[in-house]
Order: structure tokens, then sequence, then C-alpha cells
DNA sequence: TGTTTATGCCGAC
DNA sequence: TCGGCCTAAACAC
């Protein structure tokens, strides 16, 4: 599920469920190998989420108290979150637990992860190395990116490769950089020095408008389309255009990249195959 | 039955 | 830049 939509979206699902849960514990899955020691100095604590691009923080804190903490956690391909009221069964897949009450009863907030890619460790802010978020941060990140595309070779880079770059574009993962350069209308095997600059400040908007997009539509339901639901009549599957639908190729990080056929006959990507 | 693919990232050359 | 980390669904035969 995970990329920026989806994580903006699990920090919502964190919050609604632990907004009257009393949390007295945590732990890991045996079979998990995160090192990360999950013993807190509070005895109870209350939890907030929040996301930035790939990137969730769970803040624990004390009510009477002004301390607290934060784990820092990326989702890998699978992660995503449930929560087992009362003696309801932890699902399959579920590596990391948080214990607690609630007015109703025992809760168990969990992460479900099948590949296991996920992780979490403790920090006192976001990744450094992670640019602001495109939806959250948005002049921030508009800035950062004007900062950092002019290092060294960056701006002779093709763009379908810059824009996997979390230091520039945190919470932009495949399916988006797919669904971006399709609405930009840019040839997304030109480089940033090869793109005119209005198209330029179009890709940097629709950094914010497609994951905002996904969001509303509840996040990408990419290997399940069946239990995609939509607003005013759209859902995901409309609303993805190109991402496993377009014509596609490996990419330099050997992930594909599905683009529009306009470009088949493109100089551009022509220089591009014969640069992998 | 075996092979390929998957919304991501990290570390070893 | 490449393999490794993981499981499971979708495909190929």
């Amino acid at each position: 599920m995970p990329e920026l939509a989806e994580l903006a979206i699990m920090s919502d699902f964190i919050n609604r469920v632990s907004e009257k849960v009393v949390y007295f514990g945590m732990n890991k899955s045996a079979v998990s190998k995160v090192k990360t020691d999950l013993r807190i100095p509070f005895e109870h604590f209350n939890v907030k989420a929040r996301s930035r691009g790939k990137e969730i923080s769970l803040d624990f804190y004390k009510e009477d108290e002004k301390h607290s903490q934060s784990l820092i956690m990326t989702m890998g391909m699978s992660g995503n979150w449930t929560a087992a009221r009362g003696n309801f069964p932890v699902p399959q897949h579920a590596h990391f637990f948080l214990h607690g009450s609630s007015p109703i009863g025992k809760l168990t907030l969990c992460l479900v992860d099948i590949r296991r890619f996920a992780k979490w460790r403790w920090d006192k802010d976001f990744s450094k190395n992670r640019g602001p978020c495109p939806v959250k941060e948005h002049e921030d990140f508009r800035k950062n990116f004007a900062e950092k595309i002019t290092h060294k070779n960056r701006k002779e880079k093709p763009m379908v490769d810059v824009i996997m770059d979390q230091s520039l574009f945190n919470g932009i993962g495949n399916y988006l950089r797919a669904e971006i350069f399709h609405r930009v209308d840019v040839n997304p095997f030109k480089s940033f020095s090869d793109i005119e600059s209005d198209k330029i400040e179009k890709i940097l908007d629709y950094c914010r408008i497609c994951p905002q997009d996904a969001y509303e539509l509840g996040g990408g339901q990419i290997r399940d389309w069946k239990n995609s639901f939509g607003v005013d009549g759209k859902n995901f599957d409309e609303w993805r255009k190109v991402y496993y639908k377009g014509d596609k190729i490996l990419d330099r990080g050997g992930r594909t990249f599905w683009y529009d056929p306009k470009w088949e006959k493109s100089e551009h990507l022509e220089k591009y195959r014969a640069s992998l």
C-alpha cells in the first residue's frame, strides 16, 4: 500500500483509534529482526502519529508531563495498520504491537507487514536525509528542491530517476511518479536542465496534487483492485491513468516505470535505454 | 510445479 | 550499481 498518501492515511487511523486509549506497552513479533529496544520509561502513555512523506512518527507522551519520545517508522513495501479489540486475535503477519486500554476494553494496535521490510527506531525527529513532505510542507518542499537540484550532476539526470530520490521527493514512490508524469505532460526521460521552467513548476505542483487525490480516494489499491472505493463516482482504479496501464521500462533502479505511450519514440527515451 | 512480480530501502563492493 | 531482505499472488507451462 504505502507511499505518501497511504502513510498519511495510516497516521490518521492511528490517531482515530488511539484517541481515548491509554497505552501501557509495546512489543514486536518473535520473528521480527528490528533490534530497537521497545521498553519505555512511562508506565502509561498516550500516542499520536504524524506522517511526513514516507515516514511516520509515533509520539509517546504522558498527559501530565512534557516528556515525550518518538519512534520513527517506515512501512517498506507492505506495511499497514489495524487494531484488535478485546480478545480478537491479532492478524497474521503483525510484527509490531501497541497494547492499550480504552473505555470499551482492551485494544492492540498492530503493524501488519507481510514482507517485513518496515523498520522503526527511536529518534528526535524525521530523517534528515529525507526531504519535506510535498503535501504537508509544500513550500519547504519547493525550496528544498530548488536548493538541491543544482548540486553536482543531479540536474543532468533523467527526471524519472530524480523523482525517486527521497531527499528531494519524500513520499513519491513508483505509482505516484507514473501518475505525476502522466498528468504534467512532460517527457520523464528528460533531465531537469532539459525541461522548461513552467513544466518544472507543474511537476512540483503535481507532487502535491496526486498524493492528495490518492489520499481522498482512500489510498492506492494496487494488487487488490476489488477493495477500491470511490468519492463522487471516482475511484482509485479510474484515477490511475498509467500505472499498470501504459508502456513500461525497467528503470535504472530496476523498477518498472509506467509511462504514456506517446513518449515511445522520443530521442530522450532512446538515450535513456542506451544508458541502462 | 516453477517463475516472476510487488506501493522500499540499505549496505557491501 | 547490485543483491539482499521477505511473503504471496499472478502468471507460465
